[in-house]
DNA sequence: CAGTGGTCTAGACCACGAT
DNA sequence: TCGTGGTCTAGACCACTGG
């Protein structure tokens, strides 16, 4: 099987291919499968087993890359992402790409004990370590409850906001956790190719009445992510 | 995209193929490729993104299949896996594969603070839910801790075994989770093909002081279980 | 033994990225 | 514009499953 002759040349694939000391970018399709004298299909196959154990992924159109070490993450912890990944190592970016009055499907409704009339603000935001983009995620609150929040720094801590502009504050969280694949409109913002493994979370947080303060749903590339859990 | 098309058409292929009320199978690949005027290479494409997804799953050499509802496991409670599978109405079961004296690498001897010269039991399981393979784990303990353990019956509850026939108690654990690629070997255990995506989960269990009492490698099939945590 | 999935070959066209 | 990845066609041989 070709997948393993190309792992095992992995290292000096992205040497070779590393034009100074550039970002571990592995050699075009076409070139893979002249050195190894085989097709385009199996080198494609190959790769995205590479891809499926997490060593190797790709951006859309442009290549495939080695995979930078996992941030490591608590999901019984409420810690903050800047601090989390500084904590680590790397450098972690928040981008807004939508921020919007909208209804929402039933299942966010009913979270909430609100009727499918019911307003929320959804707000579509994306994040990156070491400029890497690695999750994508929309966040649901009822539009009543926070007035005016499109007009915050909605590319920071939401957790901040909520406390400092609205007084609330989020006492515990639930956070569903599947593995699935990328959903093509979510691989889209993260210049990924839809179908690749991931991480889906859907969080939800409450205030200390019990009462849901938001609904998350995030995609984490699954490459980019590791839990670890500590029971008591 | 063709494997939209498929996905669409699912619920009525997995009918259709169902000769009797039997598994949920789909067609052929050489079936599928006929009905939707395809290749195989593009039809297997498209079946290995719903794979992905966690909507079908493929048995080495019998075909693809419908995957039953996820298992919902919660790292933090340390719950008892027939306990929890028979409140979710799943039947399960466990297969022992192998236990014998061996070395360990050097991972887990660092994890015990023990030298390369140790010996350990290797308990090699599997896990089934509804006679459909899912898990498959190897757990190590130092042999010296629990002579005679070969001769217990190692197809049930290892937890039991350490209290009732060795006073050790299990009082916390650590959980470490990947997403990553069904190896080989492991695949020919569960019947599934290598570069499946699973989750990968190395869990230590220690005793009231602190000392490790077993550290387990296990491998899920990816679409066979859902967690959720709850943060305090 | 017939049919299946596992693996592979040898091409093709298109849209998009880098230049 | 040229090369890249994304998608697809049309075959092939083998090992294994299931009747």
């Amino acid at each position: 099987m070709l997948y393993q002759t190309i792992k095992d040349a992995l290292p000096t694939l992205a040497e070779t291919s590393a034009d100074k000391k550039t970002t571990g970018k592995l050699p075009s399709e076409r070139q893979l499968q002249q050195q190894f004298n085989s097709t385009r299909v199996t080198v494609r196959e190959a790769l995205m087993r590479l891809e499926a154990e997490g060593v190797i992924y790709r951006q859309n159109r442009i290549g495939w890359f080695l995979c930078p070490k996992r941030l490591l993450w608590d999901p019984i912890q409420k810690v903050n992402f800047y601090q989390l990944a500084k904590n680590q190592g790397l450098h972690a970016r928040t981008g807004l790409l939508a921020c919007k009055k909208t209804q929402a499907n039933s299942d966010i409704c009913r979270a909430f004990a609100l009727d499918g009339q019911s307003e929320f603000y959804e707000i579509y935001r994306i994040r990156y370590l070491d400029e890497r983009p690695v999750m994508v995620e929309k966040i649901y609150c009822p539009a009543g409850q926070f007035p005016g929040l499109e007009d915050k720094a909605l590319d920071g801590s939401i957790t901040t906001i909520f406390q400092d502009d609205y007084r609330v504050k989020v006492s515990h969280e639930q956070s569903d956790i599947i593995v699935t694949a990328l959903p093509d409109d979510k691989a889209e913002q993260l210049n990924l190719n839809g179908g690749a493994a991931c991480l889906k979370i859907i969080r939800k947080r409450f205030n200390t009445n019990q009462e849901l303060v938001d609904y998350n749903i995030e995609y984490w590339l699954h490459s980019a992510i590791e839990m670890r859990v500590q029971s008591n």
